[in-house]
DNA sequence: CATGAATGAGGCTTCATTCAT
DNA sequence: TATGAATGAAGCCTCATTCAT
């Protein structure tokens, strides 16, 4: 049951180096090279190179599934679940506090991005059928903490957030660069996260526009906001 | 200067197999296939695949930049540089109203997607050469706008709502379906615009935290996170 | 350790093709087709054309440079080192007597021309660097035996003798062709070794013009030229 | 008649080209680009790659035998041409006195070098039904100038001679920088010259060994050395 | 007379995968 | 269980050449 040692390295090496250069960009043979193992080695134990892939997803995934989940146990049972900015809290807090923290965060992130713009359909299938569950748990405790947007527009305010996560995060290295050039400042993800709360939240609790937008519609400000400062 | 037919058919074929599949995942066989031309057309006409991929975004970018350009002399010359919505209107409105419709929209997102996410250095870099001038005006009309933001915020603020641009329209097609089966709605661009509006006016407004936000972190308050430290 | 039967065939049909049309101009599809392997046999077994290229130089040298070490080893514990005619003798039965007779002489020499004139520069450093010790070895007791001349003088002559043995052996059918059908006589390898030795001897062993020798010049006494001078 | 400026242009490029990556490593791109031509001049004005091959070496071959015809003519005016010194000085002097000496004789060894060396058949075929006259007179002349050998004799030697000379100018570049780290001297032609003609002079006069050659028989001494020093 | 466009052939290399050992 | 050898497919690119203009 415990991995051997081949198919870690194997995982390890594919996971960084997928990462730095892309799925089809990245050979089995480079692959197996930094892993110092055979190169049949990735046929023999994963089967294909579509499988490989997964597995390097999964890997990560499988606990950070567990671990939300845990952590979304401990948020109901305080009954805080339909708090918002708590719900919010949780999910960072479990992205940021994964366990297998040998692994880099910028690194899945990466990966995480690539696997929604890459064409990789297959992982995005088998992505969406492991982990919808707790997707779809999620998004439930998110319906109850902002009641009062409609499904849709929730649908679609929650992947303009998971875009700015991921875009950002995935591209992470060379927005660093510009940000370090232009601002002499060397962020770090757990900084980059304290920058996103608030736009997530804002993002969220933005008043939706019921018509047209049109110049002159401007007097929108934003009320809840006032509570905070 | 006028396009050959032979060069407008291989950047209409390549531009809607990258979008498909990726770059890397495209052959130029498959390109000039698709655009019933010669195989070494595409390097007789734009001398390699990367300076090809180039030349793809290139077309739809140039026009795009010098658009955008008289839509912000419009807006300065009104005194009307600093209004933060009146701006993204304008930038909204260019993307949206491209003179070339005969372009997909979508299709071209999707590619600046994956400009952002694969592992194409080169192409990020001539982007950035040659359109670097169009983001710096716009960003000197966005720091007007928006004159309580440090520049660093305001840096990563934009990326955040670039990520929520790029990634929900270079995913449309997925993100449409699911909404689709899930709400029964079919979304154009048009209204995905004008919901994403006052998000991103919201995101760019929302107060900054001054310090840092973790979990158990007490500038934002919710009671019950004590109960964790 | 032991080369498999592929990379053998390879090595063998390579060697030929190579000899009769060159590095450039022998395509691997040809050695391959000619060697009845998979096409991508080279690059699995020696990396790439280059590799392959020396590859052929080693498989002939290696023996070689061995063996020629032997006799040398055995001429000086006869003393015998700096006589020049025995150290020539010793030379050409190296190269005449080869062990690995199963291949041929004929097409070696077709390969050393090549490697020389043809733009080949990662083959010669190669075998500079890899042969260079038999070289300086063979080259400090010709030293030895032709002590009246300078170094750089001995150089260029050597050099001289090597054009006269790499360039007939190299055009040896072509030549043979002619000298048959012009003086009826088929000629071997082993017999233009006997008509080459007194030449190399003397070529070796003439007098140095101490002086620039244009049209005129008197150092050399040879009555008739007086008359011009 | 006189050959348009593309044509000079093409033929310069191509000299420079070839010498230095030989013929099968230079494409017609590379030329006419060097040349700043149209890439359809080659084929335009000389029909094929092959017939621009052979017309550089007629531009350089066909005065260079005009003038030895010449030196020949005038020599034997002189009735010089059975003194052999004065013959081999006749041919140097023709070879480095070339009128046209706007060319590079290096370059020109060298792409005498490549056409020995490398496949190119048609290219010899044609050099020698070119030049075969000019090569008999000057045969003719050293027979008379060596009446001591027999045909085959010459005939062998000659060439033992040439690919001294060929191989020594075409790979000059080589050893002449092997020559300049060893021995701190930068050679030219006319001194490598100097050095080559007693070395050839004395092979040719070199005795016959009438029979085989084997260790022992170094009696031989070289009468006609003994009057030089 | 000269050229820009286009082409079919073929170049070398790399790929993921398979299989006998 | 693990691997070295081998392979068919396909990758991108460059070639010399042709042809309509």
């Amino acid at each position: 049951m415990v991995p051997s040692d081949t198919v870690t390295r194997i995982l390890d090496a594919a996971e960084v180096l997928f990462a730095e250069h892309g799925f089809s960009e990245t050979s089995l043979r480079r692959i197996t090279g930094r892993a110092e193992v055979n190169l049949a080695a990735v046929n023999y134990h994963f089967g294909s190179k579509q499988a490989l892939i997964q597995a390097v997803f999964c890997r990560y995934l499988d606990p950070f599934s567990a671990d939300l989940h845990c952590r979304l146990d401990r948020l109901e049972a305080e009954e805080a679940g339909s708090d918002l900015e708590r719900l919010l809290d949780t999910l960072f807090a479990s992205v940021l506090e994964m366990p297998s923290n040998n692994h880099d965060l910028k690194t899945f992130m990466k990966l995480l991005g690539l696997a929604y713009s890459q064409a990789q359909r297959h992982l995005r299938d088998e992505l969406r059928s492991r982990y919808g569950t707790i997707f779809s748990r999620f998004l439930k405790l998110l319906r109850q903490a902002t009641p009062e947007l409609a499904d849709d527009e929730r649908f679609w305010r929650l992947h303009f957030m998971l875009g700015s996560v991921i875009f950002t995060l995935s591209g992470l290295n060379t927005l660093r660069d510009i940000a370090e050039h232009d601002y002499h400042q060397r962020i770090t993800i757990r900084e980059l996260s304290r920058r996103l709360k608030p736009v997530a939240l804002h993002a969220l609790r933005a008043p939706v526009t019921d018509a047209d937008c049109s110049p002159g519609s401007h007097v929108i400000s934003h009320p809840r906001t006032g509570t905070h400062s």
